[in-house]
RNA sequence: GCGAGAGUGGCGGAAUCGGCAGACGCGGCGGACUUAAAAUCCGCUCCCGCUAUCGGGGUCCGGGUUCGAGUCCCGGCUCUCGCACCA
């Protein structure tokens, strides 16, 4: 070890504790004596992460080291920069913990934080840590309480008795998304759906905007389309029909949503949802004991029973009947039966559908099953054939039904009160809305899939609702000049069993009075989901000691909107959704100033791991297994196991930790490895084989500096570095504006790879020629490469006779001049194969290079005419021959 | 089933507008230095062919457009992610 000089165990500390000491990274803002208004601003920002008892996994710093790259590379490009850090802290695991050791989890959370900073800071991340905020600091969860506070200012907060997801296990209840086929995303307990009360937010109401925006952000197409599906507008029409008889006690009938009313005289039967108010009014005496029995298995699954993959489509028969308006009341077909089914939910739309099987999958699956009719209203364009036939039996009849559920042309869509027969779909259903709407039965209606947001937790660790109950039943906001409301101190933090949140618990703090009137009042129990705390904070960075505000106008002015966002694709949906709708609700409010938070967004891959399987299939985790000539084995069985990548586990070994490859390698190292793994979106397989790659490059830059026999405590750089005015060695030279250029153009394009690689490049050619760097071209590569490996630029950047931080320095620049060859080598192609190369001038004329081109493929020119002659300047020439 | 994306050496990955496929790194092979090893430096490394300044093949498979296709078009296969009876 003693010769190898470059040690960042000693470097690396020494800048970091520099770097702190300076407040190197803290950025002024609007209001700060320093702040600088006329620079241009950058904000990039990192999704914060949720500070787990686990630690930092190497996951993490993927992102946090390509956002720290471009922060530091835009502040030497004289941009103030926001590049802000902070803990998304309220959550289930501290909980957890709180309740089985019976230590308040702000102990727990603390501890949890400090660790993940010292981890980060000893990547050399570049944050401003003194706008560190933390969503469980009271001073910012006030103003998450103040946002909430105007939401139910606005009439979108409100509660609800609604069947949620309750987790028995945690002993709380959970929002459908938190709940994946029936059970827990965290810890995977069984969940099952229960009627509460509870506060929802009216997400809906935002939801044609939340749609809509989405144009005004450069986002990833597929992100894009994930919240599109998610927020799944529909178009189509609200039709009222009516219920023979007397069986219906308004005679209202009832609603139907559906998205191709020009279908409306295929309609052969009606759903209603299982659940649906007017079942049992409508069901005759002779049905009622079927249809409680259906009812009652209905109501044990839960949607996702209904829905999963399901294809057996039950149901049964009410024994009533509704009026098609279509026909007139003599027309047998205007009568047609009405069933329930569990293929409808009644969670969407009206919970109830007019089947079309003749024009609807799941409708002519249902109509198959149970032998209903089945009559084609569309009919599909010349050549194209039904999307579903089937041949059935059915009154001894043998017949062929079909389903096609594309564009066509109406049929069989005619009676003495409305014809759409030859119509195309978008003026059947245009002509079916206006018809439907005249006649006061039905109109045109947009529906969504996305559904009001689940607001509430039974949890301790979590913002209290700023809400109090009066004794009439009403509720009331805290003012906003006694927020924030802090929870009650506890001791037992576990769930009392009950249903009843913990918060209930502390008797005394429930009981408090109206602060207007005086009269009792009981604070709310619940506490707010962490989606609440990390809903804001990219805000509250802009200005986070502010303790009248939220943040000021001013720095939401000149900070806002983010300008680069970088996390994970699993927050793809539900934060990055969340926090829209907040947004535009502050936006509305004149809060903010910008219509979305997110102007660019980008997606980390995943860093995945290396795993084996056996013959059978089998995942073996990696201590299992050993190499022997580049195939795979198992250390017991001998058998032969095939190498895969898999996502990192603890139960296949194969985690990595960034402390033991800092401790190991450096950070430098660390960085530069995460960044050459490959492209940042992309997932990429850690493989600790390819950190010495990395590490020797460093070594060689170096080396490049620093004579042999340094040990990296004392200032010493060659010589020849500390003179000024050297002559440049022109290739070198050339060679470093290549470099310039290569990872400028890199770093706007986030290509860190492979500007990575140019600089491998430039190290290579100035180690052939290591006398030849001047001082000038090592200032330059420094600054050049000080946003990928900060502390070995640092420490290069002081031997050079520096003692300030090279932070602020300015990116360095290239000349196109330079860049240009002055001669070129061009292949030369036969037929587009290459059969020889020549070196022109780059500015040769064409007649110049033909001729030298054929002369250098004179053997396979002998014989032939030449047809065509390609030239592409700078590339290639090709002869066409015969 | 629907939507989005991907498929390139032994491995991670390059190839900016349709123009020399395989940059850079890992691994492997050879050499220099060394008593030796490590470290370092230099060279070679897509596959096949009598090891080569030559020829053939080659970017998941099959077609097509083009002087020329990893890149564009059509059809298919495989994988990843998301949604999934949403009427």
């Amino acid at each position: 070890m003693a010769r190898q000089n470059y040690d960042p165990s000693t470097i690396e500390p020494r800048w970091q504790a520099f770097w702190d000491e300076h407040q190197t990274f803290r950025t002024p803002g609007p209001g700060d004596r320093d702040f600088d208004p006329k620079k241009p601003k950058y904000y990039v920002l990192d999704m914060f992460p949720y500070p787990s008892g686990s630690g930092l996994h190497v996951g993490h710093p993927e992102g946090y080291t390509a956002t720290d790259i471009l922060a530091r590379w835009k502040r030497m490009q004289g941009y103030n920069v926001l590049h802000p850090m902070g803990w998304d802290a309220f959550g289930l695991p501290a909980e957890q913990h709180a309740i089985k050791t019976g230590t308040h989890p702000r102990e727990e959370t603390a501890k949890n934080i400090a660790r993940f900073k010292s981890q980060l800071k000893s990547l050399g991340l570049s944050y401003d840590w003194s706008r560190e905020i933390n969503t469980t600091d009271p001073g910012y969860y006030k103003w998450t309480q103040w946002i909430f506070a105007r939401l139910y200012e606005k009439g979108l907060a409100y509660l609800a008795e609604v069947p949620v997801w309750w987790c028995e296990a945690l002993g709380t209840v959970l929002a459908n998304e938190e709940v994946i086929d029936g059970r827990s995303e965290r810890g995977d307990h069984p969940c099952e759906k229960r009627p509460m009360r509870q506060w929802m937010l009216r997400i809906t109401a935002y939801a044609e905007r939340l749609l809509d925006d989405l144009e005004l952000v450069e986002w990833p197409e597929s992100i894009k389309a994930m919240q599109r599906t998610w927020i799944g507008k529909s178009e189509g029409a609200r039709i009222r029909f009516a219920v023979e008889g007397a069986r219906d006690p308004d005679g209202d009938g009832f609603e139907v949503f559906t998205t191709r009313p020009d279908t409306l005289f295929g309609v052969t039967y009606m759903v209603l949802a299982p659940e649906h108010p007017l079942v049992d009014a409508i069901t005759t005496d002779d049905r009622r004991a079927a249809v409680e029995d259906y009812r009652r298995v209905a109501a044990q699954k839960s949607d996702l029973d209904r829905t999963d993959l399901n294809k057996d489509k039950s149901g049964v028969f009410t024994g009533a009947y509704a009026q098609n308006p279509v026909f007139p009341d003599d027309d047998p077909r205007s009568r047609v039966p009405i069933w329930i089914a569990d293929y409808v939910l009644m969670s969407y739309g009206t919970g109830a559908i007019m089947a079309v099987p003749g024009g609807d999958d799941r409708d002519f699956d249902f109509a198959v099953q149970h032998g209903l009719d089945i009559v084609t209203v569309v009919q599909p364009p010349a050549g194209t054939a039904p999307d579903k036939s089937v041949e059935r039996e059915r009154n001894g009849v043998t017949e062929t039904v079909t389903c096609f559920h594309g564009e066509g042309t109406a049929v069989h869509s005619s009676s003495p009160v409305l014809t759409i027969d030859g119509l195309r779909k978008q003026d059947a259903i245009a002509r079916v809305i206006a018809w439907l709407q005249e006649r006061g039965i039905g109109e045109a209606q947009t529906n969504y899939r996305l559904r009001d947001w689940l607001f509430s937790r039974q949890r301790y660790w979590g913002e209290p609702f700023p809400v109090l109950h009066l004794e009439d039943g009403t509720h009331r906001l805290v003012p906003d000049a006694m927020l924030p409301v802090m929870p009650p101190e506890l001791t037992d933090f576990a769930p009392s069993g009950n249903m009843e949140p913990p918060l209930a618990k502390a008797t005394d703090w429930v009981q408090t009075s109206d602060p207007d009137t005086g009269a009792p009042a009981r604070r709310e129990l619940n506490t707010m989901p962490q989606w609440a705390g990390s809903c804001w904070y990219y805000l509250r960075f802009m200005d986070p000691h502010n303790e009248d505000a939220a943040f000021s106008k001013e720095a939401e002015r000149y900070w806002g909107p983010i300008d680069l966002y970088v996390g994970g694709a699993e927050h793809a949906v539900l934060h990055l959704l969340y926090a829209r709708f907040w947004h535009k609700v502050l936006f509305d409010l004149g809060v903010v100033s910008t219509k979305e938070p997110f102007q660019r967004l980008f997606n980390q891959g995943m860093v995945l791991s290396w795993a084996y399987k056996d013959a059978r299939g089998a995942l073996i985790p990696v201590d299992e297994a050993e190499e022997k000539d580049g195939k795979f084995f198992h250390v017991k069985t001998r058998e032969p196991l095939e190498r895969i990548v898999a996502k990192m586990s603890k139960s296949l070994k194969n985690v990595s930790s960034p402390d033991d490859i800092i401790e190991r390698w450096g950070a430098d190292t660390m960085r530069l490895y995460e960044m050459f793994m490959g492209p940042l979106e992309a997932s990429t397989p850690w493989n600790p084989d390819d950190l010495p790659g990395v590490h020797r490059f460093l070594q060689r830059v170096w080396r490049l500096y620093v004579p042999e026999g340094d040990v990296g405590e004392v200032a010493v750089v060659h010589p020849a570095l500390l003179r000024e005015g050297d002559a440049d060695d022109p290739e070198l030279e050339k060679a470093l504006h290549k470099a310039i250029q290569k990872v400028t153009h890199d770093l706007e394009r986030m290509q860190f790879n492979t500007a990575i690689s140019a600089m491998m490049v430039f190290v290579n050619e100035a180690t052939k020629k290591h006398d030849a760097l001047t001082r000038s071209q090592a200032l330059r590569f420094v600054t050049l490469l000080a946003p990928f490996a900060p502390h070995l630029a640092e420490d290069l950047w002081r031997r050079l006779g520096h003692d300030a931080s090279l932070t602020y320095e300015s990116w360095p620049t290239f000349d196109e001049k330079l860049l240009v060859e002055a001669e070129v080598e061009l292949a030369v192609q036969v037929l587009g194969k290459v059969r020889g190369k020549i070196v022109v001038a780059a500015d040769a004329a064409q007649p110049a290079i033909v001729d030298a081109a054929k002369q250098a493929v004179a053997t396979q020119l002998e014989g032939k005419t030449i047809v065509k002659e390609i030239v592409v300047p700078g590339r290639l020439v090709n002869f066409v021959v015969r």
